[in-house]
DNA sequence: AAGATCGCCTGCAGGC
DNA sequence: TGCCTGCAGGCGATCT
């Protein structure tokens, strides 16, 4: 499931291979891809034809190429199961081939999404939390890797909610680009129980745990960041090259490895939650 | 009005 | 063998 590193890496691999080619065809296989692009499929198709893609950007989850036309910019979002490809021929496409971006002089540009929870859509430009950024994600916050970050800000924010911590941090409008996976890292690092209402932890207990996401992810991505191929900019959620070092996360039933405890998994909005019940011990109700 | 829940979507693993 | 259920989870929409 692709999180910031994932993203990252995939902005980096379409920076390399695409920035500077100008779009020469569109072709969309599935309506479903574009379907946040409001004016429709040939809206989207009109809104490309012949641009030039300029350079590529990232905030959190979100990839956008900047364009000829300055008012505007390519979304790319991967969902769950999004993948960036470059291809120097139109055959022995994935299977999952969603819409394809002919650019010259530069390979074609793949868009492959088995589960179509992403997509593709061109949308205005507007000034949101110090950058300018498609209107569409002006709601998104800044990710711990922007310069406008301030974590002592995001902290107090956080300490105002009263939901479970691990809701807040993956509220993408609090902080961006952390998902489930660096979420139970960074609360296992943190030594904190997923479920502590927010504004139970302390500020400094908050910047750690805000710390220790980013310390993570900036891990993953230093391991990812070498080791895709470079003809295909890849993005693979499960046995991709970032999950060696887990702690947490998928380790049901083995041991903890800083304390030696259990790794337990429990439902936490439908989805799991992995900690230890050690060093992440759930706290008695107060008072 | 913040916070909780739902729906989207496909492939695969596991149970019977 | 084949059907069914659950699971994976990002994110916007829709409820309370």
């Amino acid at each position: 499931m692709p999180e910031l590193p994932e993203v990252e890496v995939v902005r980096a691999g379409m920076q390399r291979h695409f920035a500077g080619a100008r779009i020469t065809d569109i072709d969309i296989r599935a309506l479903r891809s574009v379907r946040r692009h409001l004016d429709g499929p040939q809206g989207f198709s009109a809104a490309l034809a012949d641009q030039r893609v300029v350079s590529f950007e990232r905030r959190g989850k979100f990839i956008w190429a900047l364009l000829d036309d300055p008012n505007t910019a390519l979304v790319v979002h991967l969902g769950m199961s999004g993948q960036v490809l470059a291809q120097r021929s139109l055959q022995n496409l994935p299977v999952h081939a969603r819409v394809i971006l002919s650019l010259k002089p530069a390979p074609h540009m793949v868009f492959s999404d088995q589960r179509m929870f992403g997509g593709m859509h061109v949308d205005a430009l507007i000034e949101s939390a110090g950058r300018l950024v498609p209107q569409s994600m002006a709601h998104i916050a800044a990710d711990p890797f922007e310069p406008v970050f301030d974590v002592v800000a995001v902290a107090a924010r956080m300490r105002r909610s009263n939901s479970a911590v691990k809701s807040v941090l993956l509220n993408q409008q609090v902080v961006s680009g952390i998902g489930n996976i660096y979420a139970d890292e960074a609360l296992w690092r943190a030594k904190l129980d997923w479920a502590r209402p927010a504004s139970n932890v302390s500020l400094a207990k908050l910047q750690e745990l805000l710390d220790a996401a980013k310390q993570v992810m900036g891990e993953a991505l230093a391991a990812g960041g070498t080791s895709f191929d470079s003809m295909y900019v890849n993005v693979n959620g499960s046995g991709g090259y970032f999950s060696r070092s887990l702690n947490a996360y998928g380790r049901e039933g083995e041991p903890c490895p800083r304390c030696g405890g259990a790794i337990i998994r429990e439902k936490f909005e439908n989805r799991s939650a992995f900690r230890c019940t050690r060093c992440q011990r759930r706290q008695t109700a107060p008072l």
